[in-house]
Formats: structure tokens, C-alpha cells, sequence
DNA sequence: GCGCACAATATTGTATACAATATCCACAAT
DNA sequence: ATTGTGGATATTGTATACAATATTGTGCGC
């Protein structure tokens, strides 16, 4: 929340900036997000920011309410259960439409995110969450349907926040197999194999950040 | 684009009404919207209007360049095929989660819009249109899941500017017949014949659309 | 006649001023 | 003590003013 760059337009600096923030968890979910605060910490005024903030709320990642500002939004048990349904059938999608079209520079891609994701420390949460994110999203890629990719980014907003409310840790004794299987099959070119390999992952994943959830009261 | 409501905030009227206008047609794709035209038609200033316009970016119905205003989004032949794939998996999805988990009232809801869009007449393009969709929302709101409406909210919004990008016609030999089976399997608690007969709706919906939006260039 | 440069114009982007609504605290009445 | 009312304060919502960037058109040179 210090500071940042713009990339050619304030407004789209704020809402990159802004974005990361709600996403990597700095800002808490529940938290309200102040205009004339917001304009201060970066040094801008009003506008960008109330741009910036309506953009993210249409995204889904903030909630606002008339005359009362925007707040970072909470999901409920029930809202994170629906979520985990639909990624589930579009992951699944993802995966399978990979299988099908990836490209020789897709395959590298998916290595070296899936090593990448290896290779992190267990015990650094921001860092497993970024990575396995990154695996996600060139899955996503591969398939090369452009519409998906546009809803996935909704549903990644959506996991992200849900994580950030439970503290999910990413670690699970399945996770590194289940992830391996899923690129073998994508690789292989299995789209059967790719669906089922991502929906059984969401599926344990999705067991464990519930499990996480529910004991929390549902505002 | 002559009166239009304000719920509250303007902003807000401004959003429902731009954004009517696009999913109905009125305002075709590729065409600019100048702030000061809009503020002035409208009868208030440029701040709500741009508010209103950054929201409906976001939604993906309107195109924003840099110090270059906005336009109605078109889309290419390739993001409509990629818009049906996904369109299918969640349609599915929809129905399969509507069969499971309909109560009465949706039971009623679904037989009203069906019966709605079987008594429109089948030259009125807009009405058709308009209770198809009727139809489709009443499914996925019988499924019950807040993450499914939302996606297919911008799912919607994409079939609405293929269609007015190919105004091909809703009517078709199997439409009616596709529609019942639908309903049908959805009342009768088969999920899996839910889930086949709403994709197979989708495909043939789909290759309707497409043909017609073969022929054009895609810019 | 064609093309480029440059100015005139228009439009978007940002900042600020003003209005309307909500929040909060003090204080009184029960 | 608690609750309700009122005003003071703060914050959002809208309008407008100013700055920066793009577009358009005109004139000059070739």
C-alpha cells in the first residue's frame, strides 16, 4: 500500500494496485476502503480512485453499498461451496480443451510452472498460493478459448478471497500427484484423463478449504 | 434512449439503461459512445456517465481505449465458437444443478417462461429474444448457485452481441421440441438427461449462430 | 494533385468544488 | 441505565473546471 506505478493511465495504476492488494490478501476481507484515504495513500484524487473501485467492484471483488462506500467483499460457506462447483465443470473444461490444442510452447510453459510450484518452500503460503495460481492460469492458456480464460479470471478472483477468509494452507499429501497427473495427461494429449485429473484436484482442494470454512459463522 | 428511471443513484440508471440498450440492440456493435452526447441525452454530467460506462467495460460489453472513448465490443467468429463451448459446459451445469436442487415455485417459473416463449410469435425477433432468455435465466436460477448466475450473467451478455452481430433468427425446427425435453428432464429430477438436452440445445443453437457469422469478416 | 506539418478543435483524463446522505456523539427524556 | 432525538461531522454522489491527448482540417511546399 506504499507505492506504485502507472502504467499510462492513474486509474488503471490504482486498479492494478488495488487489485493486488484485495488478491495477495493486504487488504482483509471486510475491510472498508476509504475514497479520500485510498487518494491520500497514492497521492491521486478522487476520480481514479472511484474508478478504479467501480471497476473492481463490477469484477466482483469489492461490495458497495449506497452512500456507504465499498468494502473488500466476504463470501459465505454457501457462496464458496457454489464457486468450488462451477470450477470444478470449467476447470475441468480448461483442461480438457488443453489437452486438445495446447502448443509445443504451451507444454514448456506448463513445466516449468508445475517445477516451479515444486520448487517453492512449503511453508511460504503467499508464494505456494502465487505459484499454484500461475500453474491454473497456464492451463487456462493452453486451452486457448478466450471466453474461458475471461470467466476463469472471475473464478481465480473468487478462490482468491475465499482462501484469504479460511488460511487455507495449499500443502496436502495428494497435491504434488494430483497436479503431476493432471500435466502428464494434458501432455499426453488424454483429454478425458486431463478433465478427470483437474475436477478430483478441485474436488480435494475444494473438501479442504471448505472443511476450513464451515465452522465460521456465515455473515 | 429517450426517458429513462433512476433507482437511486444515477449512476445506476445510467448503467441499466446503457446497458439495455446494448443487449437490445439499440445500440449497435462497433459504435462509439461519446461522453458528452450521452450526459446530454440523458440530462445529467459526464461523472456518472463515465461510471456507468467503466462498469459496463468491465462486464466486457463495451470496449475502451486509451483517451479514445468506448465502443459496443464485437466479437470475432473465433470468440463466438469459444463463447459456445463454454456456454455448453454451464448451460449443462445449469440444467444438471436445476434438476437436483428445483423447488415448486421454480417448477412454476420454468413451465411459465416455457409457455411465454412457446405463445410469442415467432416473427417478433426482439420478444423471442427476450423470453428465450427469460427461459435460460429461469434455469440457472433454479439451480440455486450464487457463482453459476453470476458467469452466466456474462455469458448472457456475449450471446446477446453475437446475436445482434448475425440477427439470426430463434426459430428453428427443433427448438420447441428441444425446450420441452429440457423442462421435462429438469421436472423429472434426471440430472443427467438435464445436463445431455440442454447442451445438445446449445450445439444446434450454436451452429445456427456460427454459420451465419462465417460468412463476415472478423475484424 | 499529393503529402506532410502544424494549428484548431474536440474528447478524454484528472482534479476540485458543491450537494446529499449517512454516521456518530452528546444529551435529554423515560 | 437505556433509548431516542438532534445536530455536528464525515463520506459518498454529482457537477464542473482544467489539463492532456487524439482527431481533423487547412495550408504550404513539392
Amino acid at each position: 500500500m506504499t507505492s506504485f506505478e502507472r502504467p499510462t493511465l492513474v486509474r488503471d495504476g490504482v486498479y492494478d494496485h488495488l487489485r493486488r492488494a484485495v488478491l495477495d490478501g493486504d487488504l482483509a476481507p471486510g475491510e472498508r476502503l476509504g475514497e479520500v484515504e485510498l487518494g491520500a495513500q497514492l497521492g491521486v484524487s478522487r476520480t481514479p480512485i472511484r474508478e478504479a473501485l467501480m471497476r473492481l467492484t463490477q469484477d466482483g471483488l469489492l461490495i458497495a453499498e449506497a452512500n456507504k462506500g465499498v468494502r473488500v467483499r466476504t463470501l459465505s460457506a454457501a457462496e464458496a461451496r457454489d464457486t468450488y462447483v462451477v470450477r470444478e465443470e470449467l476447470d475441468g473444461l480448461a483442461a480438457a480443451l488443453a489437452a486438445q490444442h495446447h502448443t509445443p510452447a504451451d507444454a514448456a510453459a506448463l513445466r516449468a510452472a508445475l517445477n516451479e510450484l515444486h520448487a517453492a518452500p512449503g511453508s511460504d503460503y503467499r508464494a505456494q498460493t502465487r505459484l499454484d495460481l500461475a500453474f491454473h492460469r497456464a492451463i487456462t492458456h493452453a486451452a486457448h478459448n478466450a471466453a474461458l480464460n475471461d470467466l476463469n479470471r472471475d473464478l481465480e478472483q473468487r478462490v482468491a478471497l475465499i482462501k484469504h477468509q479460511t488460511r487455507t494452507y495449499n500443502a496436502h499429501p495428494q497435491t504434488d500427484a494430483q497436479h503431476a497427473a493432471l500435466l502428464d495427461a494434458i501432455l499426453a494429449r488424454d483429454h478425458d484423463a486431463a478433465r478427470d485429473a483437474a475436477r478430483t484436484h478441485v474436488r480435494t482442494f475444494a473438501a479442504l478449504v471448505l472443511n476450513d470454512l464451515q465452522p465460521r459463522s456465515t455473515p
